[in-house]
Parts: structure tokens; C-alpha cells; sequence
DNA sequence: TCAATGCAAGTGTGATCACAAATCAAATAA
DNA sequence: TTATTTGATTTGTGATCACACTTGCATTGA
């Protein structure tokens, strides 16, 4: 493994900072965070401690806090072995996922809508034309920006609703849900187009009239189709597996 | 700190257990989560990794995974000091913390209304013949037995709602208002007798009806209770406190 | 040939060390 | 007296070591 001293302190540089520095465990908790709602990882994929410091350019120690953060955020799964995997799929767990989402996440986009400024509706609004600007270029499924869009664009709803205790919540059901996203989104990718901007569009509209209601259902929608597509997808799977 | 040596392994008895034999770690996260949901620590209050480390008879390296566990699921706050507290109590906490409470809460007890067995009916019924014991000998006020079997009642409820996802998001909900629980329970003590376990009986006959509606809207009446006489409370002494 | 045993590499866990930053106290200067 | 600075102590963070357990493969036995 690589070695990674602590470098002497830059005075200087440490005075500049303005007070809370970020440190190792955090940036290495970003970085699997980041890999997990992107779905970068496989389901049922085992990951070691070792092995992600080297990856990550670290010693074991910032991995093994991230690692049991992301445990008991049930990002990850812990084998009785004690080692670590991201967890299988399974239909129940799909829809077990969907329903919390849709309660907390229909929730979180209701309070939203009550709360709307003039400034975030322009904001949201703009986030639109971005996904048509990646709709021009088209030429190359360039799947790691749409996931990263269509979160920056829920997100950006989500933390209007104002409330401290929600927003953690479904940032931990999108860590949750990120493994099965992928794999509808490379699914969905085979099967044809489908314009996640429409239903973009259809949420934006709702919340521009502050209609709570109209705002949940859109949301609903748009939340539910991954979900839907990967276990028809999943359920027709196992139609041609079993009988062979 | 007192040594804590890794000790010889006992083949024997390494044999005899099962398979996953329980870490330091695990013996540290539950002794601090079973403080906090009891209340045992008091809100603002700062945690030290080798106090704490000293107290639970172990080495640093256990109790910082475990508190870095409980940083993310909000049990515990990070200051930019890099110090951890237990959060402070604010009237938009409370009333965050209640609202997402009988939005998750009251989801899962609907759930598990409609997939109750005789068997679990009974035991949540006998659950509630021993708060009546607890009350019978109440010359002492057992708070902490109190809090143990309030938990005990709901959690066997919310087991039979079936959600993987649910369930932990309701312990992080408990983690998170247990500091505040503990001083409302307080306050009810001083201001004269409140009838948990009628709350609870009223909760039991919905559930063993299967009327979901029922159950949660006693749900409902049961959490709200130390969250609005606390909101009272803290209003109450804001307004003698301020003006002063 | 196949199952069982034993050895070696790999992995997680806990303890300890090193170091920088924060905190607190006493001492000094205004 | 009050404000500032200096020094010692405390604390969090990261690296490394030691050890037990697991896993996989080769050797050995029937």
C-alpha cells in the first residue's frame, strides 16, 4: 500500500482555512457515498477495507469509519463473516424502498410546495433547460450525468421543505436505492427513450403553483417508474430462468 | 486508561459460539444508543473519545467508529471543533422530530395493523399487564423501566410492519428525540400522573380490531403527548426567562 | 478419484503511537 | 484591573502494528 505520512503543517495554509477543515474519513465517506447513489458499485459486491485505502490513496483507518457510517445507514450490508457488501436486490427490498420513498420524499416535496420563493422556482426552472442541453448531445448515454442531474434537481426541492430530520432520511433511502437506480437506468437505456424531463417539467409546474397535491402525485410518478420498469424487468427474468 | 490487551483465544470456546461473535464495537454502539434513547445524557452535552473509551473499560479506536456511527444518524452532532454533543433541544427540532415521527411511525403501524396474528396480539396485550405491575409498586418513580417499556411495546408493534426500511429510519427517529423524551418524561412526573398505558390499551384495541385508522390516530395521541407538553413547558419558561 | 487435513495469504478488529489543533491556565504587559 | 500571550494539557485524526478468523489451495490420506 502506499504510504500516506502526515505531511508537516503549512502554518500559513492552516490559518487560511476558515475553521473546519475537512478531513480524510470525511472526503474518503464522500467519495463511496458519491459511488453508491450513482450505483458504481455492483449489488452483492463485497468490499474491502484494504482495498478501498488503496483505491482511495489512504491508510485503513478513514475507510473502516466510513465503511460502518455507511453500515448503519444500511447503505452497505455486514456479513456475518465481517466483511462487507453492497446489498443484494430483491423485489420485496425494491418495494420496500419505493413505499418509504414515496411517504417521505411525497411528504418533503408537499412542505416544499407550501414554502416556494420566486427564487427557487427560477432555480428549478433552470435545472430544466440543463437536462434538454444534455438531450442535444445526445450522441453518448452519458448515464453518470443524468444520475448526477436528476439528483442535484430532487435535492434541490427536498431541502425547501425545511425540515433537518427529513432531508437526512431520504438522503439515506437514495443511498439505499442507488444500486437498483443504475440498473434501471442502464435498463431503460436498452428499452427506448423515456424523457425523464417531462416529468421534471410536470413536478416544476406544481410547485410554480404551489400546489402541494399535484406536486406529490408528479412526484410519485417520476419516482415510481424505475422502480416499476426494474421489477417488470426483473420479474420477467426469472419467468425465462426458472422454467429452464 | 486501563490496558485492554487482546486476550489468548479459547479454541473451545471460539467453537462453541455461533458464528458471528460480538465486537467491541457492536458492545459500544448499543451501550450508547441505550443511553441516548434513555436519555441518560443530557442535551448540549459534549462526548469525549477517550472519556468515553475510559467508562466502557476499552481503547479509543471502538468508541470513535461507534460514535461516528451515531453522528450519521443525527443520535449525536459534530462541531466544527471536531468535539461531539448530544444536540440541544429547540422548539423546531421538537417539532420537526414529532412531525416526521407520526409521519414514519404512524405509516408503520398502519402496515402492521393490517397483518396482525393472534400471537402477536397476545403478546402486545401482556405487555400491557406489566405496566400495570410497574404501576402497582410505583412508591418509587422508575423512569428508566418506564422508557424501557414504552420502547419495548412499540417496537414490538412496528417488528410486525414488515419494512426492512422502516424500522432503522424509526430507531434514528427514537436516537434522535430520546435526549428530549427523557426531560418530558421528567416534567410529567413533577406535573402530577399521566396514564401512559391508557394510551397504550386504546392502541392495543385498534390493532387487535385491524381498524388501521384507529390505531394510528391513538399512535398519533400517544407520541405527541411528551412533545406538546414539553413545547408548553419550554414556552412557559421562555416567557418567564425572557422577560426577566 | 475424492475427501480431509494443513498451510499460507488475506481480512477485520483492537491497541498504540505520532502529530496537529483546540483548550485552558498562568504569567506578563498595558 | 483587564487584555494578551505563552506554555502545558487535552483531544481528535491518521498510521501502523499485532492478532484472530476466514478463505483458498495444495498436500496427504483412504
Amino acid at each position: 500500500m502506499q504510504k500516506a505520512t502526515a505531511e508537516k503543517s503549512d502554518p500559513i495554509a492552516a490559518q487560511l482555512a476558515p475553521v473546519g477543515r475537512e478531513t480524510v474519513q470525511d472526503r474518503v465517506y464522500s467519495e463511496l457515498r458519491r459511488a453508491l447513489i450513482g450505483g458504481l458499485f455492483e449489488p452483492s459486491q463485497v468490499l474491502t477495507i484494504r482495498g478501498l485505502a488503496d483505491a482511495l490513496m489512504t491508510s485503513t483507518m478513514p475507510v473502516r469509519e466510513a465503511l460502518g457510517r455507511l453500515i448503519t445507514e444500511k447503505a452497505l450490508e455486514a456479513l456475518p463473516n465481517r466483511s462487507v457488501r453492497v446489498p443484494p436486490i430483491t423485489l420485496e427490498r425494491m418495494d420496500d424502498l419505493l413505499r418509504a420513498r414515496i411517504l417521505i420524499e411525497g411528504e418533503a416535496i408537499a412542505l416544499a410546495a407550501t414554502r416556494m420563493t420566486p427564487h427557487l422556482i427560477s432555480t428549478i426552472e433552470s435545472m430544466l433547460s440543463e437536462w434538454d442541453e444534455m438531450r442535444a448531445l445526445k450522441h453518448k448515454k452519458d448515464v453518470d450525468r443524468e444520475v448526477t442531474l436528476n439528483q442535484a434537481f430532487h435535492f434541490e426541492i427536498y431541502r425547501a421543505c425545511g425540515s433537518a430530520v427529513l432531508i437526512p432520511m431520504i438522503e439515506s433511502l437514495w443511498l439505499q436505492s442507488g444500486p437498483c437506480i443504475r440498473v434501471a437506468i442502464y435498463a431503460f437505456s436498452e428499452a427506448g427513450e423515456v424523457d425523464t424531463a417531462h416529468y421534471h417539467r410536470t413536478i416544476v409546474k406544481a410547485m410554480a403553483a404551489q400546489n402541494a397535491r399535484e406536486a406529490r402525485e408528479a412526484l410519485v410518478a417520476d419516482i415510481s417508474r424505475p422502480f416499476v420498469f426494474l421489477r417488470n424487468k426483473l420479474e420477467a427474468d426469472s419467468k425465462k430462468g426458472i422454467p429452464a
